[in-house]
DNA sequence: GTTGATCTTGCACCCGGTTGCACCAAAAGC
DNA sequence: GCTTTTGGTGCAACCGGGTGCAAGATCAAC
């Protein structure tokens, strides 16, 4: 059994009217300047008036207007979070991460899809006419140069699962996918694969640069590996089925490094639609170990992102450089590892 | 190649100074009510002014403040979006599909993560604190009684995939549980199962509750088929793994309606690591057909509900209700109809 | 050129809170 | 008992913008 709080409110016209400073200040026989006081902590009230005050608010089901103090204090409690990618089934556990940690802080998550088509300037514009204290883009895909955007408005910004560089701009949160794609070669150097490539993401996406980087750096030191690499038109299952069935036409490698869960699945299917297994045929290896990979009928092997460290570092950082904006721009990388299940011999 | 606008701002000290109405003004060498009338439209400015504000705006880089601004016209554009369930990958689509809906109207979502612990009365709290104009309930598992809350708090409210009754209370968008119980029946019964069941979710979720109802009542028009109807601890792959393992335990049915895909895809691997098969041994039909639905190694069969549809309806049906407060509360269901895919013979 | 109607414009006050400051009362120190 | 310190309070100004009102400007019509 739930019980809600009542609230009373005064009615004029068709209009609710909702209970203000000023109410609760006639009510309890005290200035404005008292009620503000009695909710504000740091502030000096007598016992006696904080007593009369609160009374009288729960009287009157009163809560204090974020939106108006906020423009005294210049605190909203509102932070951008920015996402572009609402295909993967990882932005699921991302969300969950980032309202619990945000709203456990006493901060507020204001959404902003930068799918397709929408314009990253009109986003920008938006959140400063809202004044967000603090954005955090979660995307892999973002050019660092669209945080950095926020940076010089002078919005304190971390950019989560994004790329990192030596004298970064802004605060970057996530994996090293250079390490990453180095990680994935070794796994299918050790299973002794010797014709191995990397079916990554967008071409244009910071993530799938880095891994195809990692992934071939490794491979240099072994000569007699044959490499290669593609890439997929999106992070998503179609365009991962699609891009296996192109590559399925001509000559396949042994193994293929999938720059995400995704794409690992799409060309699982791709493989078995062609008749072939993996990993008998084919093995391939992906990355994220989104909720779907462990289940029984995709058991795939794949390298795990520690998502909630990241995001818990990304919430962190934020809070502190809202505090101290001077903050000097901070990367802060956290290791992942091989999940080892079915997809890899 | 994208190019962001440039923001020229004044600093005091440390400290970053939004370039405000007043500034614009004394640029522009008009009054600050001006400057508000330029913004707002169907004001009333003369050609000569709007081009002198409007060049000052542009080479100060000014966006009114949207919070400000909301203190007199008592809109904030802000909505309110409650979700207490980021296991289930529709609620993905359901992100995607709300916020891109809410930017067209320019409106913005503000998200209530209200999973487990969370209380719901805070929840109700901050949104008045932070005066959304509307709330929009995105849950299939809350009761009627908390979307209510909102109501009586004087803001308008859509309850999406909630449950409808005779006499709403509040607005209700979704499908219609109880048809989809029969819709799954009958499927069942077509393909000539003779004992089958409902494996629901949570027993105290209204949607699990009219699903089973539906299912129940329709089958109760066969009296040689057996029917029975079991409740797994959560909307979960885990849950539904376990809840079916027990099934298995004694004497499970031919057929199982599964309330929701990824129950449906635990009790598949339930179902296959105890080495039977489906659909040979036992016939598994879901509800949702979420995204992995259709991935090859899974091959769902399962009811489809028109989520775009739905959430349309929901945003459109929110939006009205802002401009007219009195609109009655309203139910739209949308039909749903069996996606036939691999799990049923 | 007048008169009257229609637009524009600035002033001032308002939205709901916060906060520096001056003032006053109570407590502490002697 | 008196002075000094401390603490609590209300006043008034302010945050960034919106808006009713009245005065002034513009324009059309006569």
């Amino acid at each position: 059994m739930i019980t809600y709080m009542v609230v009373r409110k005064v009615t004029i016209g068709k209009q609710a009217m909702a209970v203000t400073l000023k109410d609760v200040a006639e009510r309890a026989g005290v200035s404005r300047s008292a009620v503000s006081r009695t909710f504000t902590d740091g502030a000096s009230v007598s016992p006696k008036t904080r007593v009369k005050v609160e009374t009288a608010a729960r009287e009157l089901g009163y809560a204090p207007n974020a939106l108006a103090s906020s423009l005294t204090t210049g605190r909203t409690k509102l932070i951008g979070l920015i996402v572009n990618n609402f295909q993967n089934p990882l932005i699921l556990e991302v969300f969950d991460l980032f309202t619990r940690g945000l709203q456990d802080r006493g901060l507020r998550p204001l959404l902003v899809n930068l799918s397709d088509a929408t314009d990253p300037a009109a986003s920008l514009r938006m959140l400063r006419q809202y004044s967000v204290d603090g954005v955090i883009v979660a995307s892999s895909t973002l050019p660092s140069s669209f945080a950095e955007a926020f940076k010089s408005a002078g919005l304190p910004v971390v950019h989560a699962f994004g790329r990192y560089s030596a004298s970064p701009d802004v605060h970057v949160v996530g994996i090293d996918n250079v390490a990453c794609g180095r990680m994935a070669a070794q796994a299918l150097v050790q299973r002794g694969y010797r014709r191995v490539a990397f079916l990554g993401g967008p071409k244009a996406a910071t993530s799938t640069q880095d891994r195809a980087a990692g992934f071939l750096a490794a491979l240099a030191a072994h000569p007699d590996i044959k490499a290669s690499v593609s890439y997929a038109s999106a992070y998503t299952f179609d365009a991962g089925r699609a891009e296996m069935q192109r590559l399925l036409a001509t000559e396949p490698a042994e193994a293929y490094f999938c720059g995400d869960d995704l794409l690992a699945v799409g060309a699982l299917t791709a493989i078995e639609e062609a008749g072939l297994s993996v990993p008998g045929d084919i093995g391939l290896i992906g990355l994220n170990d989104m909720e779907m990979a462990r289940w029984q009928n995709i058991g795939l092997t794949t390298i795990r992102q520690p998502v909630a460290q990241i995001i818990d570092a990304a919430i962190e950082l934020v809070v502190t450089t809202i505090e101290t904006p001077d903050r000097h721009p901070e990367i802060r990388l956290f290791p992942c590892r091989v999940i080892d299940r079915r997809t890899l011999r």
